[in-house]
DNA sequence: CCCCCCCC
């Protein structure tokens, strides 16, 4: 009797599986092979993963084949704790040296050549989003974007290309592929496949973009709900508003185990092919995105303006111009606190006050409010005045920590008292990329917001793991971050009655524990996206050694060669409606 | 990893 995949136990020894290699890949981290595995399949509706390290890698990629039997023989078992995991298993094959693998002919009864577990478009962000489990969709290709080059945390450039699948309701679903996954991605396959192109995205991970919904609509649409629903939870409205509104999209993220198959041969690729034969149809190309960036040389650059003439500008009529300015920071503007409590979902504001942290989007909070930056930078080009709008993930990649960090660890928690950290970013210059704020105000002025900035003294990225001064520690920093405290400060010529500090709070030492309202004891159930930059201390030494071994060094490696959009368009040309179905299945990674 | 997240 064989042994049946799904009575397989982590921390074992097992004589002998026969079973199909139904996927195979390779992970990279920074381009570099990692592991080497496999999905084996039986047919008794067990699956899975073996794995084998960098050193015995080539040794099993030359062996196992996808979609050929073999026998596996003399092998262990531990446990799968892997955070991405392609399959449900307790356990994982450990594939060694010693570990004896030979070709069989195919097993009966029969087992399929793909191991595929689809999930239909409506229930992904409900079954899948955040799963450990990676996911499985089926589509045809609808549109597809050029490789870009995007910003990524305020810090580096990464490759990325997206894709628009369709089913056949007409729902869409987007797909991004990041790094080395996007840059692989073979355009010249897809040329030479008829339409319509079917495909099969596989091990994804699934995440949820914000619904884009209308803030004045919501406003009103909320006002006019408790006025005549009054003294009641805002639960009913978040019902109402999710009866109108989608919660968000779907969002499929490649991983080290992604891999994508073309016009597979399955029941349900024809399923498409026929439905999707009944309509001339041609592949779109996605527009590039709003953010992509040829280099941050060029991004610098762009679409440089002055304060006087950003002040001139209708914010209205250039909602989606991203601009550049060159100043410095005088002064820190923040009535309300340079910090405020935030839904650990969305980061929205909590309103409701500390006993009772209500979201608008998601009512009672579960876990701790998280701490989140919004404050303005007064600043002068050595010209004129103007206020910038800081918050969220550009002002913890400034500041080099989160307000999570500062308040909970570090007990900042008084919002109108400033950490010295952030003091210490005044007076230097800098490049700001901006853009403006996409409402409508009645009373004041469109915000002016940061959506990135640079060390004007050495035209790199502001480094989010710079040391602060106050905490200086540089014996461990990486090689690519560029601490603006190392560096030789351009002042310009003050224009404003003040340059220095005077019209806020700084928190006289850092190390002090003022008397705090927050248990610093519950921190392990706030949410791990806010803890994220917690730490610098322990993050710098932690990653700086990453960096030193090519992390960063291949973001800039690659700012040279950048597919263009001309390219693409020629690409797409011959991509017409054909009727021929091809089974060629091609696959990448 | 990109979206938003604040404010009225």
């Amino acid at each position: 009797m064989a042994l049946p995949i799904k009575e397989i136990k982590k921390y074992n020894f097992y004589p002998s599986l026969r079973a199909r290699a139904c996927r195979v890949w390779i992970a990279k981290f920074n381009g570099q092979p990692r592991s080497f595995n496999c999905v084996f399949v039986d047919n008794q509706g067990g699956a899975i993963q073996g794995l084998a390290k960098a050193r015995d890698l080539q040794t099993f990629a030359s062996i196992i084949i996808e979609g050929n039997h073999y026998e596996i023989e003399r092998f262990y078992t531990y446990e799968n704790i892997a955070a991405n995991t392609v399959t449900a298993h307790d356990a994982v094959i450990d594939l060694k040296s010693d570990t004896k693998i030979t070709a069989i002919e195919p097993i009966q009864p029969y087992v399929p050549r793909y191991y595929f577990n689809f999930i239909d478009y409506a229930h992904i962000i409900t079954k899948s989003k955040g799963s450990r489990i990676l996911t499985d969709v089926l589509g045809r290709l609808k549109a597809l974007q050029p490789l870009e080059q995007v910003m990524v945390r305020g810090q580096m450039l990464e490759n990325k290309r997206e894709f628009m699948l369709e089913n056949t309701h007409g729902e869409e679903l987007r797909i991004t592929l990041w790094g080395d996954s996007a840059r692989d991605f073979d355009e010249f396959a897809l040329r030479n496949l008829p339409s319509p192109v079917i495909i099969a995205f596989a091990g994804f991970h699934v995440t949820e973009f914000k619904g884009n919904l209308n803030f004045h609509l919501i406003f009103f649409l909320k006002k006019i709900f408790q006025i005549f629903i009054a003294n009641r939870t805002n639960s009913s409205f978040i019902l109402l508003k999710k009866k109108f509104y989608s919660q968000g999209k779907p969002n499929l993220k490649g991983t080290a185990a992604s891999l994508w198959y073309f016009n597979p041969d399955i029941p349900e690729c024809s399923t498409y092919t026929q439905f999707f034969a009944q309509v001339p149809i041609e592949i779109q190309q996605i527009p590039s995105s709003p953010n992509a960036v040829l280099s941050i040389e060029k991004q610098i650059k762009e679409n440089r303006r002055t304060i006087r003439e950003i002040l001139c500008m209708n914010p209205y009529e250039h909602k989606h111009l991203r601009f550049t300015c060159q100043a410095l920071i005088v002064e820190f503007d923040f009535p309300n606190g340079w910090w405020y409590p935030s839904c650990p979902k969305c980061n929205k504001k909590l309103s409701g006050g500390e006993n009772n942290y209500t979201c608008m989007d998601h009512n009672a909070i579960t876990s701790l409010p998280v701490p989140w930056f919004r404050l303005e930078c007064i600043v002068t080009d050595g010209e004129d005045v103007a206020n910038f709008l800081l918050f969220g993930k550009i002002a913890e990649s400034f500041f080099g920590s989160s307000a999570h960090h500062y308040v909970y660890d570090k007990k900042f928690i008084d919002p109108l008292v400033i950490p010295p950290a952030m003091a210490a970013k005044l007076n230097k210059s800098m490049i700001f990329q901006l853009r403006f704020r996409d409402f409508r105000s009645t009373t004041n002025r469109c915000e002016i917001i940061i959506t990135n900035i640079f060390d004007d003294t050495t035209n790199k990225n502001i480094h989010p793991l710079e040391t602060p001064p106050t905490e200086a520690k540089s014996s461990t920093r990486s090689e690519t971050s560029t601490p603006l405290s190392s560096k030789k400060q351009v002042l310009i010529g003050p224009c404003t009655s003040q340059n220095t500090v005077t019209q806020f709070r700084i928190a006289p030492n850092s190390l002090e524990t003022p008397s705090q309202n927050i248990s610093p004891n519950k921190e392990t159930s706030l949410n791990y996206k806010a803890r994220r930059t917690l730490d610098f201390e322990a993050i710098a030494q932690q990653i700086s050694h990453e960096d030193e071994c090519g992390n960063a060094i291949e973001a800039q490696g690659n700012l040279g060669n950048i597919d263009t959009s001309d390219t693409f368009n020629h690409l797409l040309l011959p991509l017409k409606k054909q009727r021929k179905t091809s089974s060629s299945s091609s696959k990448e990674n």
